[in-house]
DNA sequence: CCCGCTAGTCGAAGCGTTTCGACGCTCTCA
DNA sequence: TGAGAGCGTCGAAACGCTTCGACTAGCGGG
């Protein structure tokens, strides 16, 4: 443990007569009295669920306004048996690409704050007593998991909640669950079909380390079934093979490859840590991409942008989006469906 | 939902059974009613804010167990006046290196936990209004900021705000607020100590771009301070040089060093996007690392490590455990420092 | 022997909302 | 012309918890 140095100084306090900002908080007693109504009346105003005449809004909002009121969240969820906030559930696992989870929960925070919910965030290493906890106190309305595992403990937890849930990802056993991701099947299909358009006849899938596959991932797995069913669709020539992340390792692979299949023109790779390592790897083999190796990536913008890649990318933003907006849908007691597959979108770029 | 339901006396639900998961939520109510004691005993029980017999607090926590009772947050919040949520405002502007950020935000999430408070994620788009909605409600206790700028404009507002906070980093002006980060003059004579042991004479470091002195960004500067300081005390010769981020730069700067100064044997480098380069930089110049130039960076882990560079972290996980302790320190009405900064520590690594 | 303590417990008053039922109105239509 | 049907508003009852003051024993000291 570190020790720590105080700077000496002094802590001013500094406290404006500034509107709003310091104090004791406004309440609605006190705007029901300002614009001359009920509180109920005030509530209904904010709220909409009653028709109120336009003068009277009129005034509520104005004193709403000149008092600088804000609701207090305790009271308004204890009165409605709303919190109007998420949990977002994020798992801390290494081997994650971290960027993309960023982006994924800056769009959740986003896409809540439209349906003017609030995120709690949860680390997953809190474990199921988390969620319980979350869910048992009200602190949160619902929930959205990322990085669902195939056999995932919360899974069976979530099925039994009162609150609702979403998960990005799929568990092996989606009963009962709301869940949405990229269709990866397609996704790996989609890469097949360019590489058969653009006329290549043999092609590989690079995937994710072995152990991933191994674990029974569910991306991992989906899109290979995908990558296979489309070959044989498409009448071509190849298979797929695991990757690890060092460029020690991908080299070798890489290298393996190439002299095992001097047919092959096409590589597909689905290891946003490893495509860059498979690129240098080339060229140090001396292949020319594309003009001697065609290569699709599955991964995130990002990473396919700067090195000019055709890609399908994760649509981060997309699958938070969404996942908040079922899980809205389902607060609100709307029926949703069970799983929700993105469309793949290949972009094209100088790498085929 | 289930809305009735009607119980009397013993209430066997489903509920015990099954890990009290579902249905409708255990009130005080109920655990005081199946523990024989007044609802008023229950929560000091809970609270530990008064007295109670041994014989008492033993029944009212098994009441509490079987029943599988879990506060309301709604509730607990409203009456104490407490949310027990404090809320971290990241910032999603690009540029900022994600790892690092979601290490912080980790640790936050987990030393708030232990002070049995949840986290709320605010970004920092939504901008004054997302901090000043989120006091005014209630719904947070206090603030934990990262990624400060010098002239932030969430300072002032900080300032008069009745809910406490804690920046990670520091504004120009500080005064009012409270603010942790690295002891980056540390660092930076850290450095130079380390070098001028290893029997270095003359060492320069290579820092932020220009633009970041000029603009007196804090942390650069600060560095810089140490770095010249320690200088000094060592007696030692050397310079400082600002440092793009482009290899091409990075190249030039590197080489027209080396020519300027054969005698040059011992660098620090403080620019995490431009180190790699300096390394690349070297070996094409055919200078070998460490035999013939020592290279110390300030860096994350996950950039020193790969490289196996000797460096000085960045201490995420120390940072926001402090910056939260801070909070809770001030949530409690103790006295905090104005400014804490983390004393550095240095890892030797293969590179000096 | 009484007084004042302290430890242990209880009852009840909030905390600031939402929401339900009720109450006048004003219209409409038979 | 009188019975509904809205509309707009109000008052009061929750919601589930914390906390304050009060009360009862038991006990040591003056």
């Amino acid at each position: 443990m570190t020790e720590r140095r105080i700077t000496d100084g002094h802590a001013a306090d500094a406290r404006a007569e500034d509107g709003h900002a310091t104090g004791r908080a406004v309440t609605i007693v006190e705007v029901a009295r300002h614009a001359g109504v009920a509180v109920s009346t005030v509530s209904y105003v904010l709220s909409g669920k009653r028709a109120i005449s336009a003068d009277t809004r009129r005034r509520v909002l104005d004193s709403v306004r000149t008092l600088g009121y804000h609701p207090n969240a305790g009271a308004r969820a204890l009165a409605s048996k709303r919190a109007n906030v998420i949990a977002l559930v994020l798992p801390l696992r290494a081997g994650m690409h971290v960027p993309v989870l960023m982006r994924f929960a800056t769009s959740v925070v986003t896409a809540a704050r439209h349906f003017d919910h609030d995120v709690l965030l949860l680390t997953a290493d809190e474990g199921l007593d988390g969620l319980r906890r979350a869910a048992a106190s009200a602190l949160v309305d619902g929930l959205v998991l990322m990085d669902v595992e195939l056999d995932d403990p919360r899974v069976p937890l979530l099925r039994r909640l009162a609150e609702p849930s979403v998960l990005i990802g799929f568990p092996a056993d989606a009963a009962g669950v709301t869940c949405v991701d990229l269709d990866f099947a397609a996704a790996g299909a989609l890469c097949v079909a360019h590489l058969a358009e653009r006329g290549h006849h043999e092609v590989v899938l690079l995937g994710a380390p072995a152990v991933v596959y191994e674990r029974g991932t569910g991306f991992a797995r989906r899109t290979l079934e995908g990558f296979t069913a489309a070959l044989a669709e498409h009448g071509l020539d190849g298979t797929a093979l695991p990757c690890e992340e060092g460029f020690e390792e991908v080299h070798a692979t890489v290298s393996g490859l190439l002299a095992a299949r001097p047919g092959l023109s096409g590589l597909v790779v689905h290891n946003e840590a490893a495509v860059n390592h498979v690129l240098s790897s080339l060229r140090q083999l001396g292949r020319k991409v594309p003009q001697d190796l065609a290569v699709v990536a599955i991964c995130p913008d990002d990473v396919a942008e700067p090195a000019r890649l055709t890609s399908v990318l994760i649509p981060a933003e997309e699958v938070g989006r969404e996942a908040v907006g079922l899980l809205m849908d389902k607060l609100a007691g709307r029926p949703v469906p069970p799983a929700t597959l993105l469309v793949p979108r290949l972009t094209v770029r100088a790498s085929t």
